[in-house]
RNA sequence: CGCGGGGUAGAGCAGCUUGGUAGCUCGUCAGGCUCAUAACCUGAAGGUCGUAGGUUCAAAUCCUACCCCCGCAACCA
């Protein structure tokens, strides 16, 4: 089983384009694990708990968890727009969730793992929070910002993290795929080395806090929210469910298999998955083969003013979804990023990414392809003409696409395989140029070289649908449609050798995939 | 001397681990084709690879120093 989670949104607000991102990220790496024939298990969700969703409703006027199904609805709405199958939701104000997490604490708690300490320090009333020395400006004193700031003392409960940080370095330094890309995990050790020797306090006393996950064994406290949320990985695969959970079985999920992947983001690398979740999972007992993989992806950069003049500036992947369609903002999503790197987000890319790669180059050819199969041939194709060198050069130019593109997926580099599938398009786009069909169309003498030609380029493009649908699902679903290739859905990676298109088979009729997108002139 | 990322044609990026004619996409210019979504194909112009040293027969790539830009520095999700 490949077991593949995204971190858990906080609803606190409405999504924006790096959630999206996140996301499609992680469906198109579920949806590829699919075609791989992987058994696949694609969980998501969102974090509800918290002080600043305590603090926003309040300001709102609502219940906390009011507000929260109203955030959590957002998400929902905007997932279904983006096309995401995910198998299994998380929302930790679930009752089951609740349960795992307190089970979790109750366990650590008799096994020594937490003791309960006071802590006396400088505290904000505004912002709620501690303040440390850092939080001071240039002449020792804290600012304005933090509105009126006393010296308090109170108990919080802590988790033993230091005592695992040495092993978490040992695991780290022995494992190279447990931190990808891997100049992450250098960033991570460094930190390690800093910042070792301290526990994590795992609680909050409910005059601060109330909306939180209640301590099991001392009610005058609910759970840090990051120690909550990080739980959500094992509780909604069934981690020590009780008997008769509808929950699906946690060692079938987690256990068979290679590692679980978790996707986040590069902002909560250190300390929260990088360091806590870690050590979490270490001192519940977890072995150093069943730790999961932390895939960190970076973020999308908002391009500056200029672009909202001509463009409308628009950063809410629904609307853009909307505009452009589902199609174009998956594609750049996963087309202009280099997984784990930063990039600028620009409507111009998203425009001409979609307009040359897709419309222009793979949409022409496959309407190309079909428009010539059904006016020369009837739309029958035929396999059994003799191979010139450059048929035989497409073939392996469509072999050599079909391995990288493999390669590049399994190190999560959706950007290579993309351009892996184009480079075969190009080659299509020429060896159609070369073999100018419309003329062999001009003389019957050549129906047989001609059939040839136009098997090979239909059946390339039959290849590139089953290729890039972890992307582009239903556009995909629609070339396939085209060619009549009816076991498209059924279809694995392993599946993919010349000859999808048999001997016989007749195609369908051709009607672009991908419209362009008309830029707009906007003064 | 906190940590990490980056500085490569007009724009955006790849290449750097494992040194050996500097590559891709868009844009520009000039051709070709007509099956196709004003799509496709061919060719051309355009780069002191942040700066200065060093190693080497040879450096964008390795080493040293420096300059500039961006993020992060734990109880805040």
């Amino acid at each position: 089983m490949f077991y593949l989670t995204t971190a858990i949104d906080y609803t606190n607000g409405s999504p924006h384009i790096g959630h999206a991102y996140e996301k499609v990220l992680a469906d198109v790496i579920a949806r590829y694990h699919r075609l791989r024939g992987d058994e696949t298990f694609f969980l998501t969700g969102v974090d509800q708990h918290g002080q600043k969703v305590q603090q926003t409703a309040e300001k709102e006027g609502v219940h906390p968890a009011t507000f929260v199904k109203r955030t959590t609805k957002k998400f929902i709405k905007l997932w279904e727009t983006l096309g995401l199958e995910y198998d299994g939701w998380a929302e930790t104000t679930d009752d089951r969730h609740k349960a795992c997490v307190q089970g979790i604490l109750s366990r650590l708690e008799k096994e020594g793992q937490l003791y309960k300490k006071a802590h006396s320090g400088h505290y904000s009333v505004r912002q709620e929070q501690f303040l440390s020395d850092k939080d001071r400006d240039e002449n020792g004193k804290f600012g304005e910002e933090w509105g009126e700031v006393v010296l308090i003392e109170e108990e919080n409960w802590y988790f033993k993290l230091s005592e695992h940080t040495e092993w978490l370095q040992g695991f780290l330094d022995s494992t190279p795929e447990s931190v990808l890309p891997a100049f992450r995990k250098n960033e991570l050790l460094k930190a390690l080395e800093r910042n070792s020797g301290t526990d994590l306090c795992i609680s909050r006393p409910k005059e601060r806090l109330r909306w939180g996950i209640e301590f099991p064994f001392d009610p005058d406290f609910v759970t840090y929210v990051w120690f909550d949320a990080l739980i959500n990985y094992v509780s909604f695969v069934g981690y020590e469910k009780p008997e008769g959970s509808d929950l699906p079985d946690f060692d079938s999920i987690w256990k068979a298999g290679g590692r679980p992947v978790h996707i986040i983001g590069k902002d909560i690398l250190v300390p929260a998955h990088g360091i806590y979740w870690l050590c979490m999972l270490h001192a519940m007992g977890f072995s150093d083969e069943e730790m999961p993989s932390l895939l960190v992806h970076g973020w999308w950069n908002i391009k500056g003013e200029k672009m909202s003049k001509s463009l409308g500036n628009i950063v809410d992947p629904a609307e853009l979804a909307e505009k452009f369609g589902v199609d174009a903002l998956r594609y750049y999503l996963v087309r202009d990023i280099a997984t784990g790197k930063d990039s600028d987000f620009d409507l111009e890319r998203l425009i001409m990414l979609f307009n040359t790669e897709l419309a222009n180059e793979l949409g022409n050819l496959c309407n190309r392809a079909l428009n010539m199969s059904q006016r020369f041939i009837g739309g029958i194709i035929s396999t059994t003409g003799e191979l010139t060198e450059d048929d035989k050069a497409l073939q392996q130019s469509l072999a050599d696409c079909t391995a990288t593109y493999h390669v590049a997926m399994d190190h999560f580099d959706c950007d290579k395989a993309l351009e892996a599938v184009n480079r075969h398009v190009t080659h299509c786009n020429q060896y159609a140029e070369r073999m100018k069909p419309w003329e062999l169309n001009k003389d019957t003498e050549n129906t047989e070289r001609l059939q040839t030609v136009l098997q090979h380029l239909c059946e390339s493009v039959a290849h590139c649908a089953v290729l890039l649908s972890p992307v582009l699902p239903e556009a995909s679903a629609k070339l396939a449609s085209q060619l009549k290739l009816e076991s498209f859905e059924k279809l694995t990676l392993d599946d993919l050798k010349w000859g999808l298109l048999a001997d016989g088979h007749s195609i369908g009729k051709p009607k672009p995939v991908f419209p362009r997108i008309q830029i707009e002139e906007v003064d």
